[in-house]
DNA sequence: TCGTCGCATGCAATTTTATTGCACAAACTC
DNA sequence: GAGTTTGTGCAATAAAATTGCATGCGACGA
């Protein structure tokens, strides 16, 4: 992990779809050298996966919430059940177990809020092992990106 | 928007390495029939980007934290300016201003505690109109997707 | 210090993939 | 119902990825 590994995988995470001879420009390696180190990059897992980001709105999901959570039982087993539950919506899109006064977070994508009340019937059922839950809204969005720096 | 165009969006946003003859016959269409509608959903900006997601484990991030922030004074410009300092974070990888007790929510992405000292210490100085902030971690990922549901 | 080994590199050939022109068919408009 | 728009498949073409091979650089041990 290099410094050209480094900065191949910073241009990489900002766009993928660019071809390799153009990377390989940038970076001032021969597009061979260049492939060759992508797969490795890929071959290692430190690139997980490929993937397109949609436009949220236009994809008809405009309304982002935030979810934390209380259960009733604490024990690791309950949590990892309600994280597994939460996992399984699909408008879920990040589901977590956290330290400090709640016990889960979740981020959703909703069409609307017939959606929200769907979903929230779905996952604080009384047997459901919730104790409470916050929903907060987002309202503008400052930064939102998967980037992750080197 | 049809049927296809959904069944291309789900795709893609799992995996948007694969050949276009590829999807072309899991849709069923031909290459050059569904790349010319890949292009058009990238035109109509409905697909806004490609990227490459890393193993935050791998790339040298694995501390995932949470901060919600209560600010001083309110108001719309006041909210905006700290968001946009908190963009500026490459740590940062979201950051929301939300309804409800506190007015931002920050995902970051940490290499270690002491990173994230001295993020708190530049976002949340004397000067910098944030009156209180907690701070959580995420003990366990349940799911953490990019993908919306079409 | 010199030789050897391992590994990354660039070039050029090859293979694979994306892209385009074209003719045709379906749906939609007037 | 004629004309227009829009999408489709096929085949040719262009572009991109991939591979084999020879070279060069640095690490390591004799």
């Amino acid at each position: 992990m290099d410094r050209i590994d480094k900065k191949l995988l910073t241009l990489l995470q900002q766009d993928a779809s660019r071809t390799n001879a153009d990377l390989a420009a940038e970076v001032g390696l021969s597009p061979s050298s260049c492939l060759r180190r992508i797969r490795r990059l890929n071959a290692a897992g430190v690139i997980e996966r490929v993937v397109a980001v949609l436009n949220p709105a236009k994809a008809g999901r405009s309304v982002k919430a935030i979810i934390t959570v209380e259960l009733e039982r604490h024990g690791e087993q309950y949590v990892r059940r309600f994280l597994d539950m939460a996992a399984k919506e699909p408008a879920v899109t990040q589901a977590y177990s956290v330290s400090g006064a709640t016990d889960a977070l979740l981020m959703l994508r909703l069409k609307d809020m017939e959606e929200l009340d769907a979903l929230t019937e779905r996952l604080f059922r009384e047997e459901s092992n919730v104790a409470r839950y916050y929903t907060t809204f987002v309202i503008r969005t400052g930064k939102d990106t998967t980037e992750i720096p080197i």
